[in-house]
DNA sequence: CCGGAACGTGAGAGCGCTCTCACAACTACG
DNA sequence: CGTAGTTGTGAGAGCGCTCTCACGTTCCGG
C-alpha cells in the first residue's frame, strides 16, 4: 500500500516543490496560480495537475508580504455586550458584509475589542498590515478609531452617520425618513395624540428618529408637545418605564411610535398591565422590524431597515476605496419600509 | 513646520529602521519586540524609545511567514442565515469565544461559508496556514470540516457532540441532562400528563433532549406516550403546530417541554389561542433561556446552558491542543441551570 | 591570574512568494 | 533575408521578520 496521504507529517508543498514536479520555474507556477494569461495552455495543464497532485495551497503570509495586501477586511464592533446579545442586527449586517466580500473573494476578520486594553490591541492589529480596509459597526459618535485608521491610510468605513461631519466614508439607513413614515402611518390611522419614546440622545440613530416623528407631526399641523417624549435607550425596561411616564404625563394619548422594538414591546406590556387595548385604545410602531415583532400580540407594525443592504453597501464602499487613490468620502442612504401589523390598525369609526 | 507625522506615505516602520535609529542589530530590536529577557536593561530602553518614535508595528505577514504560525484562530458557523438571525446563542458564543482568545493575544477569523463554493474556499482559507486552529460551530453532524482538516493536521474543536463518535475534541451543554432537569421541575410541581415538543431528530442536541426528557419521566414511574412526544424543528413556527398537534391527540395535557425557547413562545401562542391558561391549565418549560423568555407573558421557565463559557472552553481546548503535540481528543460537558419563571407555577392545590 | 561559563549582541541565512527584467523562440513586415 | 516586434519562460532579487550561530565581554572559581 504505497497510497499515504502524507498523513501526520504537514502537507506543506511549496511553490518551488510544484515548480520541480512540474518541470517549471517557480514564476511560471506563480503566475497559474495567480491566473495570468501569458502561459500557453499545455505548461498550465502540467502545472495544474502537479498542483492538484500535491495538493497545493499557496501560503497567504509569503503572499501578502511581497503584494503587501492580505486580501482581508476587518469588521470592528464595539459595542457593548448586552446589546450585542439582544440583537439580531449584528448577525444579519455581518452576513451582508460576508456575502458581498466573499464574492469578491475578500475574507472577514471579525473584532469586538471588550475594553480599553483590548481597542489598543485591535489598533495595532488593523496597524500591522493585517487587513486591507475596516468597516467599523460602532453606534456610538465618540469613537477614536477612524481617525487613527485614517492617519495609518487604512480605507475604513462606518455604520451610521457620525455626529461630527466627519470626514468619512459612511452608509446608514434613513432613519429620519423612516421614523417620518411610522408617525403618518399613526396620523393616517386617525391618531391625533402620539407619543414617541425616543433613543439615547447621545446615537445618532435616536436623534434622527426624533426628528422624523417631529417631521411627521409637522407635515400634519399636529402639535409637538413636551409631554408626548419621553427619553428611552433602545432597551425593553427601557420602553416599559418610559411608556409609564407617557401614561402619567398624557393619559390621553392614542398612539406612540417607538425608536425601537424592544422598546415598542416594553412599552406594550406596560400599555396592557395599565389596562389599554392594543391598537384599540393605544397604536404602536416600532423600529427595526426585528423577529420579535412577529411574536407579539398583537403583532408589533414596524420600520425595517434594509440590514443586509447595509452590509452589502459598506463591503461595494470599501472596496471602491481600495483600488482608487482619490480618497473622496462617499455616504450611502438606504431606504427604510413599513411593515404594518395589527397594533397599529386603523382606529375604528367612533 | 517640521512636524510632520508622515502623513501620506504609508507610515511603515521596519525593523531595519528601528535598529538604525537605535542603533543596534536589527535581531536586538526583535528580541525587545518579543520580550526576549536577554537585552540589557538601557539597550531595551533606547530600542523601545525608537519604537515609539517611529509609530512601529510588526508586520504580522513577515513574521508569520517565519514562524509558521499566525496567532489566529477561525470560527468557522456553518448554519442557514435564518438560524443565524433568530438565535441569540451565535452572538453569545462568539463574546465567550473572543474574550478568551483576547486573553491569549490571538486573533479571532470569523468565516460564515453560505454555500457549497463559499465552503471550499473556506477548506482554502483555512488550509493556507492562515490559522493556527479552527473552533467548529456546526450543530448538524454531517459535516465534512472536521475530517478535512484533521487530514491536514490542523487543530480543530467542534461544538456539541458529533452523531458518530468521531475523535475531535469537542464542548457541549448537557443537554440530556438539562431536558432531565426541566421535566422534573414540572413533575415536582404537581404535573403528570407532560408533553414534550422536540428538536429535529437529526441535531443532537434534539435527541438528547428527548432522551432527558424520558430520563425523568422514567426516574419518576411515568409511563412514556407517544402522543405527548411531537417533533418540532426549534422554529417558533414549528413550536406552535406541533402544539396544536399535542392539544389534539392530548387535549388532557398538563405541561409541555419544548427543546427551545423559540418553540416554547410558539407552543404559548397555541396554547393561548386554545384558550387554555398558562400556567393555570397547562405549564411550560422552554430551552436556551433566550431573552424572549423574559418577554412572553407568563415569563417563560427555561434551561440555561453556559453559553459563553462553552466558548471560553473551546478556546481552551484549542490552545492545549496548539500547544501538545500529542493530539487526544478531549470532550467537555458543562452542566445547566434551570431558570423557573411564571410559565411553570406549581399547580393551585385543587 | 587564567580557563571557562554566562551573558548580551550582531551577522546572515532563509521563510514562500511575487515581480521585474532578460532572453530565447517565433512571427510579421519591408 | 534582416530587423523589429511579440510571446512565453526563467533567473534572481527582495518583501520584513525570526533564529541559529558566532563572537566579544564580564565574571568567577581554582
Amino acid at each position: 500500500m504505497a497510497q499515504v496521504e502524507a498523513s501526520s507529517t504537514r502537507p506543506v508543498a511549496t511553490l518551488d516543490e510544484v515548480a520541480r514536479v512540474a518541470g517549471v520555474s517557480r514564476a511560471t507556477v506563480s503566475r497559474v496560480v495567480n491566473g495570468s494569461p501569458k502561459v500557453s495552455a499545455d505548461v498550465r495543464r502540467t502545472v495544474e495537475r502537479a498542483i492538484d497532485r500535491l495538493g497545493y495551497v499557496p501560503n497567504r503570509a509569503a503572499r501578502s508580504l511581497v503584494t503587501r495586501r492580505s486580501d482581508s477586511i476587518a469588521v470592528v464592533i464595539t459595542e457593548p455586550a448586552s446589546r450585542l446579545f439582544n440583537d439580531p442586527f449584528f448577525p444579519r449586517l455581518i452576513r451582508g458584509v460576508s456575502t458581498a466580500l466573499a464574492a469578491r473573494d475578500l475574507q472577514l476578520v471579525l473584532l469586538m475589542p471588550d475594553d480599553e486594553v483590548d481597542e489598543r490591541r485591535t489598533v495595532r492589529y488593523l496597524t500591522a498590515g493585517h487587513v486591507d480596509g475596516v468597516i467599523l459597526v460602532s453606534l456610538h459618535g465618540d469613537d477614536p478609531l477612524p481617525s487613527q485608521l485614517a492617519a495609518r491610510n487604512i480605507p475604513v468605513v462606518v455604520l451610521a452617520r457620525p455626529p461630527h461631519g466627519v470626514d468619512v466614508n459612511y452608509v446608514d439607513a434613513d432613519n429620519r425618513d423612516g421614523a417620518r413614515r411610522a408617525t403618518a402611518h399613526l396620523i393616517d390611522g386617525g391618531r391625533r395624540r402620539i407619543g414617541t419614546i425616543t433613543g439615547p440622545s447621545d446615537m445618532v440613530a435616536g436623534v434622527d428618529r426624533l426628528a422624523g416623528y417631529r417631521d411627521a407631526l409637522a407635515d400634519a399641523n399636529l402639535p409637538i408637545d413636551a409631554d408626548l417624549i419621553a427619553g428611552g435607550d433602545f432597551t425593553h425596561a427601557g420602553g416599559a418605564a418610559a411608556m409609564d411616564r407617557l401614561l402619567v404625563a398624557r393619559p390621553d394619548l392614542d398612539a406612540v411610535f417607538c425608536a425601537s422594538d424592544l422598546m415598542a414591546v416594553g412599552a406594550l406590556a406596560s400599555l396592557q398591565a395599565a389596562g389599554r387595548r392594543v391598537p384599540e385604545d393605544v397604536a404602536i410602531v416600532g423600529y427595526d422590524d426585528s423577529p420579535i415583532a412577529t411574536t407579539t400580540r398583537p403583532g408589533l407594525t414596524s420600520v425595517r431597515q434594509p440590514i443586509e443592504e447595509m452590509g452589502r453597501e459598506m463591503v461595494h464602499l470599501l472596496t471602491e476605496t481600495l483600488d482608487q487613490a482619490d480618497r473622496i468620502p462617499r455616504r450611502v442612504v438606504l431606504a427604510t419600509e413599513l411593515i404594518a401589523r395589527a397594533s397599529s390598525a386603523r382606529r375604528a369609526m367612533p
